[in-house]
DNA sequence: GTCTATATTCCGATAGAC
DNA sequence: GTCTATCGGAATATAGAC
């Protein structure tokens, strides 16, 4: 892996970790092994950083997106949870968790390249949820975009408050979201 | 209102609007019109300041739950989220979220004073769950505990995620727990 | 592509006068 | 209780040598 990929998936780790406010360029370069002059050789700003680790996660998810593209609607919402019990594995929270407490701090520019990534993990989560409700395998009755706003700050907030709960609480409501999508309700 | 109350009050603005490690005592002392050292006299320094602010919250939700504690479970559940509600109107996240994403980058004080607090609004929703199912006015399946857990994290989660998807997601994520919560389901 | 060196700014915290 | 003054350190970023 070059210095470039190496860098990246450091600072990834800290945001999500410690937060894009908590880790300096200082940081990275200790662990590295190289000099914070380095750091800017490859990424001018500490912004240019974060854009960089967004598109990461972006390209992540459409990855995941693609590969799952045709297997069923609990695969799908499975393989999108798995991206979520990673983080859980090591303490660390989300980065659209970790980027939205420090929205109004940082650069507008992150924003900007943060929105549509959001908004597109929205838009999957809520077309799994309608092909599982057609196809008669997922059972809710709020409309599919809600629900999925449900879910998605689900997986958020656990992978943040049980960091307090303890770590057993993600699988708890992981399965428990599973378990009543596939319940038939009255 | 006292200096002390002043600081502290905008302390917490910021702490939900940036993030702990986002704001700094000048930012403090040039809002509010003194000058930093004023501000060590009151907090001498900036965990005593974060552990000032997760009182506050503690005995706010305190101060909720004695209020409601004769009334039925939907109007506690509903005083609840209110609470979550007036940190929508302002763009601010919840402190749980906003201190819990910065966890592992602050004084281990701040942690160990956040710690009871959040097991505490846990146990508080839990038993309004529970009370609600033996009244008959809530249904679900899951366990209580867990289904608290589930709520806590959409107030928590949609805080974050409509500074994206925009404000009126938050209630309708709000709406659509209190509809959920009071269908029976077969 | 990585380094040394440095500019500049900001931050938390303290001493001591008033 | 608030101030001035300052310490010591850390941060982002840049210039220029190698």
């Amino acid at each position: 892996m070059n210095t470039k990929d190496v860098i990246l998936k450091l600072a990834d780790q800290l945001i999500l970790e410690k937060g894009f406010n908590a880790f300096s360029f200082y940081d990275l370069a200790e662990t590295i092994g190289i000099k914070t002059a380095s750091i800017h050789y490859h990424f001018p700003t500490k912004t240019d950083l974060a854009i960089a680790v967004i598109h990461l996660h972006a390209a992540g998810f459409e990855q995941v997106k693609k590969q799952y593209a045709t297997k069923d609607p609990l695969a799908k919402l499975e393989a999108f949870f798995n991206i979520y019990s990673r983080n859980k594995a090591e303490g660390q929270v989300c980065f659209v968790g970790s980027l939205c407490t420090d929205l109004y701090s940082i650069d507008p520019a992150i924003e900007a390249e943060l929105t549509p990534v959001v908004k597109g993990i929205l838009i999957w989560v809520t077309e799994i949820l309608k092909e599982g409700k057609r196809k008669g395998v997922f059972h809710f009755s709020a409309a599919p975009r809600t629900k999925a706003l449900l879910i998605i700050t689900n997986m958020l907030g656990i992978l943040q408050v049980s960091r307090i709960t303890g770590k057993p609480d993600f699988n708890e409501v992981r399965n428990t979201i599973l378990k009543e999508l596939k319940t038939k309700k009255g």
